[in-house]
Parts: structure tokens; sequence; C-alpha cells
DNA sequence: TTAAGATTCGAACGAACGTTCGCTAAGATC
DNA sequence: GATCTTAGCGAACGTTCGTTCGAATCTTAA
């Protein structure tokens, strides 16, 4: 899977309307889609720079800093991407389809509500894991991207958000339980994406281990009515209900 | 509350070596701490500040916006602090010794383990959504601060996390219970601090709403024993024992 | 009234920024 | 081997960055 579009190769700046520098012939249709000389380059760039993003933030970052960690002179980048807004969107589309894509492959192997929340979060965990720069610069320049790119991007999120909370509402109705939807799936992002900010491989467990802990901790809270839970004393009790107006999602 | 030690008003810089412009006369001791103007200008710039570095990041935020923002002239600002790095600094620190701060007086009100955990949640939330810009602030910008200024801010950030985990540990011996307490930390502060990324007032439940709401997530998951729960199919059991190797907490 | 500090500002500093230009090799195609 | 495209580079562009300086104005207390 080439990393950018065929057809628009090095002109993704089309997306604010900027003029392509080169305009490559298209391909013709059905023609094998290879991994080309350039995208394996790319490739190779977008590794360093989401090191460097992670390191120092994309702002904190300079294209000085990425020439040097991708042992390139500053003016060979160029030849990759139109500009360093267009980087960081192909290493967040780039991390996001690849995230997505393992997903709905590993949901086809099981149909039971709980154990399909269990695939997502690991599924998550061990691509967070394995791939810490780009999850942290996925989740950390969360808002970064404005206009087109950032557009498209926060639809790529939403889609993630919805399946997340689809699974949820899945179990919800196959156990006849009650609660918020919206804050169940927000409330678990929040667990599974904060972990770049602590998680240290030689204290912390790896990702299967840790899937478990925090899919139980998780399901635990989600699954218990509150009747069963004992000892959980509730104060302030008329002032617990959502105060929702209306169920517009913006995660 | 002055904003700077008193002593070394306008010289915090000496944290990374540089010699103060201005040196104020030492207050006598015992003498009435009172917000001087210069405190209450301070205060006014750095609620400025923090309202920039929360839209645009700490590094993609300029000088010049934050003078904008505080109608006041570049130069002028130099007056309240030594760089644009101790602004931050200020921030941060302001931020969580007032949290602190409130805590540790709301915890007096109760002995109960599980209510002070309660009171822990409300307390983060209730300030983290009345202090938006702060707080994000104060998270987004978790390793900005190199150095000196950031090893003690990280300081005041393990302080806090050592309060919450000392009140996890004491529900679980008071409970009797089973878990990690650095996972359930960890993965607490995840729920509470993510908020930042996706809370909307017009759309979402207040902060007394939404603690109670993910009080009762998190406890019900940490207080029910694995066994109470129906239906909860473990998968690959072997691998689920945590591989953690020492206790060193980094977080 | 006046002297001393506190506060504020316009103007400028050198450094670093993202990006572009013109040019060379290196591959590929005939 | 001629021709065209791809890949890469040194040098520079104009802009913006954080910070500083000296002077001007305001505040305060004697």
């Amino acid at each position: 899977m080439p990393l950018v579009d065929t057809e628009t190769r090095l002109t993704p700046a089309n997306l604010d309307g900027r003029k392509p520098r080169t305009v490559l012939p298209a391909r013709k249709a059905g023609e094998e889609i290879t991994d080309s000389r350039f995208d394996r380059r790319l490739s190779k760039v977008l590794d360093h720079a989401a090191q460097i993003f992670c390191e120092k933030g994309y702002e904190g970052a300079s294209m000085r800093d990425l020439s040097r960690a991708a042992g390139m002179s500053l003016a060979g980048l160029y030849h990759y991407f139109s500009s360093k807004e267009e980087l960081l969107y192909l290493i967040q589309k780039h991390t996001f389809q690849t995230i997505i894509d393992r997903l709905q492959q590993r949901l086809k192997a099981s149909a039971d509500p709980e154990e399909r929340i269990r695939i997502f979060i690991e599924n998550h965990l061990e691509y967070f894991l394995a791939n810490k720069e780009f999850m942290k610069v996925l989740t950390h320049e969360d808002d970064t991207l404005k206009n087109g790119r950032g557009a498209e991007i926060r639809a790529i999120k939403r889609e993630y958000y919805r399946i997340c909370l689809d699974l949820l509402e899945d179990l919800r109705r196959a156990k006849g339980l009650q609660f918020s939807g919206r804050l169940a799936v927000l409330g678990l992002f929040g667990m599974i994406n904060w972990i770049y900010t602590w998680h240290n491989p030689r204290v912390d467990a790896d990702a299967k281990a840790l899937a478990q802990e925090m899919g139980d901790l998780f399901l635990r809270g989600v699954l218990n009515p509150v009747s069963q839970s004992p000892g959980l004393a509730r104060r302030d009790e008329n002032s617990s209900k959502p105060k929702r107006k209306n169920g517009k999602a913006n995660a």
C-alpha cells in the first residue's frame, strides 16, 4: 500500500489549494500497486520524523532537526512532501489507517460483545506500544492540523470513536446494562491513550498483559450494575443525573 | 498568596543560573503577605498566557501573541518574568499547587477510603473544568520544561501521584482487595486528564455529575473482585500476570 | 515637591525558522 | 549514447522568533 495516493503523489498539497510542483503520469487502472522506491524512502522519512516530533513536538521540531535525523539535506526532504504540515498529516493518516485496518481484521475473529471489546483494547495497546512515537504524535498533536487536512484526520478519528461506541452498545444491549456510551468510550480512550505519558517497558507489563488488566478494570466497571457493587456509597444523590441536552458527539 | 516567592521575586531565573536584573529588598520576617500590585498584574498576565498556550501550544505561541492577548508591549511582559520558559513554569507551578492545596483541605472532611477517592476525583474535575486553559497547559506541556524547572514540576507531579496512590492503597487494605495500585492510579489519571480533549460544556455533564459517573465507573472496576463479575471471560489466562520487575514509579 | 523605584514602551539585536531556487548526478527508456 | 525523469544538495530568501536596551512615564512616600 503506497503511503500517498497514486494519482496525486507528491501533490497532496492540493488539500490547501497549492499547485503541485510536479505532475506524475496517472497510473493505468488495474496496474499493480507496488511499494515503489519513492514509497519505501518516504516511509523511512516518516519514521525519522515521527521520532523527532515525538521528542520535541511538532512545533518544537525544526525541519533542520528532521533533515539531520533522516540523514538527508534540508532541501532534499521536500522531494517527499510539500510542507511540514503535510508531513504531520501523512504520519497521522498512516497511523490511524493502520490501526483501524488491523482492528477490522481482528474483529472478524469473534462475535461475542465482551470479547470484541477486549480485542479492541488489545489491538490499540499492541499497536501503541510497538509504535510509541507514531501514537504519541497522533494523540499529542491532536488539534495541530487545521483546515482540510485537519478535517480529514478528524473524520478518521470519528470513525474510530464510532467503532468503539458500537462495540460498547452491542455489549450494553446483550447484557441489558445501563451506562452512558459516550462516557464509557471516552473513559476507555483516556485510559488507553494516556499510556504514552507513563509506560516504561522496563517496569510495566507488555501490551497483552496490559490489555488484560485494563480490560478487567474497565469491563468490571461497565458490567457491574450499581446495585451489585457493595459499599458503593452515593453522596448527593440528586445531582447524579447527567445533564446531557443533545446527543451530538464531538470526539 | 503571592505567585512567586517573596525573597526572589522577579528572579526565579536563578533556577538556570542567570543573573536577576533587579533585586527587591527582602521582606521583614512575619510581614503580612499581601497580594501586591505586582502579584495581581502577574496573575492577569498568567491568565492571558494560559489562554494562548492552551490555544496554540507552548512552542506554537509567540511572545508577540502573548503581548497582544495581555494588552501589553512585548518588552513590558519581561518585567513580570525572565523568559518564556519561566512563564510556563509559573503557570504550571501555580496550577499544581492550587489543586493540591484544595485537595488537602477537602480530604479533611472524610476518613472513609472510598469517599476520599471520590473527593479526589471531584476535586480534580472541578478544578479541571473551571480552569480548562491552565489544566490543558499543565497536562499537554507535560515534558516541555527541562532541567531545574522541569525537575521541580515533576517533583510536584510525583507528590500528586503519591497522594492518589495512597488513597487507593488505603481502599485496598480496608476492603481486602487485590489490584495493581500503579495501574489503577494511571488508569484513573488517564480517564480524568483525557477530559480536556473532549469535554463540551454544552453537551456534557458538569464537574460534580461527571465526577459521580467516572467515580462509579472506576470504583466498580476496582472494587469488584474478578469472581464477582459474571461473564468475565478471560482468554489466554497464562499471560495475565503483570511482569513488574521493580516498583519504581515514574509518573 | 521631589527623589527613587516600579512599570511600560519603541526599536532593535542576532539567531532560527520554513521554504525555494538553480543546479548536479543517478536511473531509466529508447 | 541521447534524452528525460527522479533524487538530492548548497545556498540563500524573507520572515518571525525570544530577548535586550535605554529612555520615558507612572506611583509612592518622605
